[in-house]
DNA sequence: GAAAAGTCTAAACATTTGTTATCGTTTAAC
DNA sequence: GTTAAACGATAACAAATGTTTAGACTTTTC
């Protein structure tokens, strides 16, 4: 658990004592390739801390299409935060796409933590600050941007994808069939 | 300043006095029709609440092309959120589309909240999870539901934005074109 | 290491969506 | 109240994107 006591501190001023009391409520998970982590309807009550993997984010529509709307990498959480704070099932599928570990850190070690960390709750305000930046600058780009100038870009949020997950994934990240990013890719030859 | 005293105390539990101190650090600013109220390229250096009207929040792309991602309603906070947690130049503009009169909210009085309000981080971190949960729902939507489904849908984010807001401007949030959203709603009746 | 599954490109064709222009109507500004 | 601007629908055409199928190549699995 060293990378999350990194992550955690970097974040906020804490104590070895609060850390250790914090982490003792959380444990480690491990996931093989294509494997589910997190399955819609289902009320999601953890949030993972990516220790080493990849783990994609899928949703379906209402034909049974599945899109792939987010990639976690290592030391980020991930989770269906918006569904764990209201306490309401999941619409999204988690799926580890390679062989994956994640530090598990359930609903009751969250709330502690907000509790009983004294910057419990500054903890929360900057992760909750850091998605809501990641999230207004992918809305921003999908209305600023054509998909092939995000196709160029990609690597800048997701360092390495490119060696990590299949085309067709990213293409539906973009937003468009793989056949039509392969011809986007041909006509910037 | 009653609304805004309103909606911070159905959030947290905080004094009479404390909002007091918060809000004798905010004034009251007004807006006609069309007028700009943030303009991009500056850094955004408050957080609006809005007392009454309509604001559009606006963004160009490379092109010049203007597309509306945003509507703001009465009792909502609105503002650059992510270029002003970043203190970056924003890309955004906003424009009252409607009479508006909103409370100010300078960074100084957003930073004294989160010092010396008791439950100021708290505050800080529903609001994030707030706007974190709607964009949240908004990519999800993106993703799985045809033009047509959102517009069907638009009001229930944007209670009576059909009466408030030209079409054109619903179809650039939905990402269309005001021709493609004619031709939606015919093919539907 | 062989078989099976997955991946990317390509082409042909279908469908969706954008562009431009026009027209009648509504709304706003003076 | 009158005039100018804005708005929404529509049609014709152009461009972008999706669908299906096929084939060559790579990766995974046993």
């Amino acid at each position: 658990m060293e990378r999350i006591r990194q992550v955690m501190q970097q974040m906020i001023t804490v104590s070895d004592e609060e850390l250790n009391n914090f982490l003792s409520q959380a444990f480690t998970k491990t996931f093989k390739r294509q494997e589910i982590v997190s399955r819609p309807q289902v009320v999601p009550n953890e949030i993972f801390f990516m220790n080493k993997g990849l783990i994609r984010v899928v949703i379906a529509d209402n034909a049974g299409q599945e899109h792939t709307i987010h990639f976690a990498l290592e030391d980020q959480f991930i989770s269906d935060y918006s569904n764990f704070m209201l306490q309401q099932p999941s619409f999204y599928t988690l799926q580890a796409l390679e062989e994956t570990e994640v530090i598990v850190l359930p609903r009751t070690a969250i709330d502690w933590g907000y509790k009983n960390l004294q910057e419990g709750e500054k903890m929360g305000r900057l992760i909750a600050e850091y998605y809501f930046i990641y999230q207004d600058n992918r809305i921003k780009n999908t209305y600023s941007r054509t998909p092939k100038e995000r196709y160029d870009n990609i690597a800048a949020v997701f360092p390495n994808i490119h060696n990590r997950v299949p085309q067709h994934m990213i293409a539906s990240y973009l937003g468009i069939t793989s056949v039509h990013l392969s011809r986007l890719k041909k006509a910037s030859r």
